[in-house]
RNA sequence: UCCGCAGUAGCUCAAUGGCAGAGCAUCCGGCUGUUAACCGGAGGGUUGUAAGUUCGAAUCUUACCUGCGGAGCCA
């Protein structure tokens, strides 16, 4: 078989090559035929166009080489590029030379349709197809946006360990690892407390890495491992964490729309949705929305009625941010159904300086964070009264002794921020491999 | 962990107690502009596993396994 030749150029680069002879290098995406004439369409990862073979024009053994090929069959091609309006994507390549690498026949995943878990299976593959191309493309996006958001910003990246000696969560949720010796460790909650030393030296940063939690949580938006941006700032308020947080997803949403016009569009994303996402967000009080949730049981629109001091349900959040069309932000959480770092509020000890901002859409909880109690002493009360070990937290008892001041953060999870981006059900599709309870390969 | 639903060809599904089928995929053939192309032909089955009821079970019963949806908890 001839050697293709013409400079090689990648899909989405085709409109500044009109006229050319170009070389393709991909994968074979489908294959449709008409008598004597082919129209194989090409994807390289950055895009899917559509070929244009015909017989009289190619010899005899590119023609019968090309009319075998089954999906996914790996090959470079060499053509003239076209516009052409007939084609998906406005651009065709009139075939002149084609070199085959891999020669599928058997590729399980179909242009029909198919079932979770067959798709699950073959995440290896189903990484191929055009949504979870565009999915993964707005995850990167939205990953980057975060980046350049807090570096633009002032704030240094200080990432926090994987491996922990305590949890900064609740117990029960926590992976061992058995490993150091005579000494149990644990992967990460979260970066939370190791953040507050880094903001005491920095003044403000963030941490970016996966995140794991052993809950038996079956829903959509629930990943045993999943990735979390956890910024901190030193002297800092619940308000500036507030003010931060509806900057920082304004500005998420706006990279995504402009960085992923063609991805919202194979997504059918509504873009309205995301332009709604400017600041100020609307700040709610846990009071006043207990009085909303009470509100929603009286009309009916709610099943039980929802009782002051508890922490929201799905079904509650979603009332909560079905009245508006951006994110909401719930502050001043009962102290009880929060960690034992948070603060208090003065004028009111039992609530805690706290924050969850509610995604619109059903999204939920996309960030949960606040201000962190700054008294050594209160700190000390609350690991005891959490039945936490003290000797495990005396680093993290150092930053109120030697310095504390009042200092504010929160985490997001890139998963459930892109899956609001997109626009679509479950997060397992957000992560190129995810990982969830009674999910672990491939 | 609890509640609900489902498991039949490689995939998506039909067959509701009486011969296990269709579309897609695969293979063979046809078609010079296809858009999940179309047309003709072929191959493809331990009906999730085990036991039970019955003359007869994909179909009814029980247990188990797997998956999906929801709840709690969370980002």
């Amino acid at each position: 078989m001839e050697k293709v030749t013409a400079d090689r150029v990648f899909i989405n680069e085709l409109s500044q090559h009109v006229g050319q002879e170009v070389t393709i290098k991909g994968w074979l995406y489908n294959l449709r035929s008409s008598g004597k004439i082919l129209f194989p369409q090409l994807r390289d990862g950055t895009g899917v166009v559509q070929c244009v073979a015909v017989k009289a024009s190619v010899t005899p053994e590119i023609w019968d080489a090309l009319k075998g090929l089954g999906q996914e069959s790996a090959l470079a091609i060499r053509g003239t590029v076209r516009a052409d309006s007939r084609a998906p994507g406005g651009y065709e390549i009139d075939l002149i030379d084609a070199q085959i690498f891999s020669e599928v026949h058997d590729y399980p995943i179909t242009p029909k349709e198919h079932g979770t878990e067959f798709l699950m299976d073959h995440r290896h593959l189903w990484l191929r197809s055009r949504r979870q191309h565009a999915i993964l493309k707005v995850r990167h996006t939205v990953v980057k946006a975060v980046r350049d958001f807090f570096d633009n910003d002032g704030f240094t990246l200080a990432d926090a360990p994987i491996f922990t000696p305590a949890a900064c969560e609740g117990t029960t949720t926590l992976f061992e690892v058995d490993y150091f010796d005579g000494e149990k460790a644990y992967l990460t909650q979260s970066g939370q407390l190791y953040n507050e030393a880094t903001a005491a030296a920095f003044g403000k940063v963030y941490c970016f890495g996966p995140t794991f939690r052993a809950e038996k949580s079956k829903t959509r938006r629930h990943l045993t491992e999943f990735w979390m941006v956890e910024p901190e700032m030193a002297y800092a308020t619940l308000d500036d964490v507030m003010t931060l947080a509806e900057r920082m997803l304004a500005y998420i949403a706006g990279r995504v729309l402009v960085d992923r016009v063609e991805e919202l569009k194979v997504l059918e994303r509504d873009t309205a949705k995301l332009e709604a996402i400017v600041p100020p967000f609307p700040r709610l009080h846990y009071d006043d929305a207990v009085k909303m949730l009470h509100e929603g049981h009286e009309k009916g629109l709610l099943e039980t009625r929802f009782e002051w001091g508890g922490d929201f349900g799905a079904p509650d959040e979603t009332y909560i941010s079905s009245h508006y069309d951006k994110p909401v932000m719930v502050h001043h959480y009962p102290a009880e159904v929060k960690a034992f770092y948070m603060a208090r509020d003065p004028e009111r000890n039992d609530l805690a300086l706290g924050v969850d901002v509610l995604a619109p859409e059903g999204y939920g909880e996309v960030i949960g964070g606040g201000e962190r109690a700054t008294s050594l002493e209160f700190l000390k009360e609350q690991i005891a009264l959490h039945e936490l070990p003290q000797e495990a937290f005396e680093w993290y008892l150092d930053l109120r002794r030697y310095g504390s001041v009042p200092h504010a953060g929160f985490g997001m999870g890139i998963e459930r921020c892109t899956a609001w981006m997109c626009g679509i059900e479950h997060v397992r599709e957000t992560i190129p491999f995810p990982r969830m309870l009674y999910r672990l390969r491939p």
